[in-house]
Formats: structure tokens, C-alpha cells, sequence
DNA sequence: TACAAGAGTGAACAGTGTTCACTTTCTGAA
DNA sequence: TTCAGAAAGTGAACACTGTTCACTCTTGTA
């Protein structure tokens, strides 16, 4: 696993890009159905008519190959994402349907998404500085993502629709941390979407709307009779 | 592993009860400290002095037992939100205390919480129907804590705090997607609540507070002018 | 006291990710 | 064209894993 710079320059290089390829490409067939549970090396390199061995002459373990995966997802989902966000609709519409797009791309692909959120990750730097940076997560594709829903609170509050003493940042995290937890559990809860005493169809995307609605709402500008108590981090 | 009925009833009982507990004890160290890959059947047989095969005179399988270990989990986690909406305090501060508790409960004990929404369950039942029914999630541990929730949006109808048109089950829903997704995010992305472009000392607590009241606002009965576009799921 | 049920064990099976010495194939320079 | 060295690919092995099963030993009971 050396020449990771001569890529696609040279035939051997092209060689190695396709075979490379070939390998993630069943990985995520496996990957996409069984999970990572499914997903050997042993399995993936009899799919591909290739030893166990050979594969890491292209990955360094079978983690950095569903990181990999992982990747490409969040780069899928960034550009759904992207999408919604420049059509030219009223801006409470594209609002909604950031959040919902997000959740579907995550419930289409669950174990590409539970994956992504499912090793905790315990980097604790000795030196008590921030291991991953603002600047770092930013550019990263889920920081990516993350900067569409900051820039649309900012939009909201500019438009004067949002209560402008949020801090946007933290608006959007809270927007995240919503439209995440949708995703999730409609992912791990069985039939989560229509989990009702009576037998009132909700479908997925019904719930999925009411959610974002409600997540929208919280962020509105309040009229001056409503009292909700302090919120912490408001802006200066 | 037969004399399940028996338990402490005999002197065997009492003693198979104890190696039981014994056991599962030490999982719960191993576990809350490593986590699901940190704990092995073997490892586990070797801190308590026994040979891994007798675990399984305990125990069906691991999964078996980790289920234990969560199913105690939701048990505490159900008591200590219990606690706090009994308290006498206004509406609005128990509502976001109860948020709070469930999330804060999550992260301090991090694989635990994550374990329990870890695994995807296809259980797709051929015949169609709901494979977990209402009856069965309300009585489940998950589900009580979740009819918590669910009593505390209607008391906030009734009291004319919340808007009485939302459907309480699927508000309740929502709240619980929203603290979920905010515990999964402040356990799996490091430093999720301080990662801010500014050095602005944001605490884990005082993001979950302020999360919380964006939750329970959106909640909030709409003053006459606001237009948020329709909802689903309104009641009728 | 005899006997059956239960508790506990060690070896084995079928997996897993990963490594490493090894051979084969390819490629770029003399 | 030859040939050294790098890269590609392999098979066997290591150190694990969860789980099973025939087996022994202990215990409670008729």
C-alpha cells in the first residue's frame, strides 16, 4: 500500500484504483444490507475474488474501510441537503424540509447513518485542549452539513422570522440534535411513526413533518405577551 | 439453567441467585467502563472465578445479558424522571427539568444509553402487523418513561400552557426524539456542546437547558398572529 | 442410601480481524 | 533487453471471539 499518490496517472495506478473500488463498492452491497455486523473481510474478499490478505494492501483495517462508507454517505447527504436549501421556496418551507431531508437520508441508509453515530469516540487530549477544533469539524462533511443549518437560522433571524436572541450556533446544534434523534429512533424503534394507542395512520414522512414543525416553531420570534423563562445562550 | 421458578425460595435458589447476581455485576463494571466490545463472555468468567461455559447456564446468550443490564438501566433512568415531575414545581420547570434528567442520565452513563439504541431490529413481521404493539411498549420500561412525557404535554394542555391542537402522543414523540438526539450527540461527537466558532464556555448543562426550552417552545400555545403553516397530527 | 437434576468444566467448533514470510507480477532504469 | 526492486497477492498462522457439548462433581430429595 504505497503509491497513494500516483492514483490515476499511471495504468498500474488505474489497476489499483479499480480494484480498490471494486472492494468498497461490495462493501457497501453488504454493508448497505446486513450492517456492519455482516460486513468480514474474509466475506468481502470471497465476494471479489481476492484473498483476506490483499485487502489490506488497501485499507489499513476494516474500520478505515466503513469510514470510508461513512464518508461517502454524509457527502450524499450534504448534497440532498444542498439541494433543498437553494430552491426558491418561502423560507419556512425550506426550513421544514432541510430537517426532513436529512431524517429520510437517514432512514433510506440506516445502518450507514446508526454507524456513523455508533462508536463513542473517547479522545480526551491530556492536555485539556479541544481534540477536535471548530475549524477541523467545520470542514469535515458532517460539519458541512452542520454549517447549512447555521446559515439558515442566521437567515431566519435576518428575515426577522427566528427570535433574533438566539445564539445561532447553538440553534442549530438544537435543530441537529432534533432532527437526529427523529432519525434515530425511527431507525431503532421498531414502527416508532406509528406507535399510537388508536389506530390513527401516521406515515413516516407525516411524522417527520410535525416533528420539523414543531422543531421550527421553538425557534420563532416570540410575541411580546409569551414568557417562556430565561434561555440560556442568548445573544449579546 | 432450569430452576428459575425456584429462586430464593431454597437454599439452591438463594445461591444460584447470587452467582446470577454475581455476574451480572461484574458486567456492569465491565461494561459502563469499556462498553460492549470491552466486555467478552470470557473476561467475564475469568473476574468472577468461573469457567466461561457456566455463564451460559446463567445466561442464553451475551446479547441476553446486556439486555439485562440496559432493561436496569431504563429502570433507574425511569425512576429519577419520575422523580422530578413529582416535585412541586411550575409546569414549565418540571416540563424542562424532565428533559434535562433524561439526557443527562444518557450521558453519564454513556454505553449504556447507546447500547440500547444501538442494534437495528428488523423484526418486518410476514403477516404485516405491528410487531410491537402499544400495549406491549407502554408497559415496557422505555415506554413508561415515555408515558411520562406523554402526561406531562396533556397537563400542559389542560392547563392552557400548550397548544391544545397538538396531538399529545406525537408530541410526546417529538420531545423524546428531540432529548434522544441531543444525548447521542453529546456522547458521540466529542465536545459536541462546546464546539463553538468563539471560545465561549458553553457547559454540557446549560445546553441541555437551553435545548430544552427550545423544545418547550415550540410546544407553547401560538399567540393569534403567528403563522406556522399547518401542522399534521393536529387533534381534531 | 440411591438416583436424578443441577452446577460447573475443558475441549472443541466455527467464526472473527490482523500479521507476516513468502511468491508472483509488474515497471522503470541501465 | 535485461534485471533489480517495488508493488500485488497469497496462505498459513496468531490471538481473539461466542457458543456447544460430553463429561464430572455436587446437591437435594424420595
Amino acid at each position: 500500500m504505497r503509491t497513494d499518490n500516483a492514483s490515476e496517472e499511471t495504468p498500474a495506478g488505474r489497476r489499483r484504483l479499480r480494484v480498490r473500488e471494486s472492494i468498497i463498492s461490495a462493501a457497501e452491497r453488504v454493508f448497505a444490507k446486513e450492517g456492519e455486523h455482516g460486513l468480514s473481510i474474509r466475506r468481502l474478499a470471497d465476494e471479489i475474488d481476492y484473498s483476506p490478505s490483499a485487502i489490506y494492501k488497501y485499507f489499513g483495517s476494516k474500520e478505515e474501510l466503513i469510514d470510508e462508507l461513512k464518508e461517502a454517505f454524509f457527502e450524499g447527504l450534504l448534497k440532498r441537503i444542498d439541494g433543498t436549501s437553494s430552491a426558491d421556496r418561502p423560507f419556512l418551507q425550506r426550513a421544514k424540509a432541510c430537517v426532513a431531508t436529512y431524517v429520510e437520508a437517514a432512514v433510506t441508509r440506516p445502518f450507514h447513518y446508526a454507524a456513523a453515530f455508533s462508536s463513542i469516540q473517547e479522545v480526551i487530549s491530556e492536555n485539556g485542549n479541544t481534540p477536535l477544533s471548530w475549524d477541523g469539524f467545520v470542514t469535515s462533511q458532517k460539519g458541512q452539513a452542520f454549517g447549512v443549518l447555521i446559515n439558515m437560522v442566521r437567515e431566519g433571524q435576518e428575515t426577522g422570522v427566528f427570535d433574533p436572541s438566539l445564539d445561532p450556533v447553538m440553534a442549530a446544534k438544537s435543530l441537529w440534535a432534533g432532527s437526529h434523534g427523529l432519525a434515530q429512533l425511527l431507525i431503532h424503534v421498531p414502527h416508532f411513526h406509528r406507535l399510537v394507542p388508536e389506530e390513527q395512520p401516521v406515515s413516516a414522512s407525516d411524522f417527520i413533518e410535525f416533528h420539523a414543525n414543531l422543531q421550527i416553531r421553538g425557534l420563532l420570534r416570540p410575541t411580546p405577551g409569551t414568557d417562556t423563562g430565561n434561555l440560556a445562550g442568548q445573544n449579546p
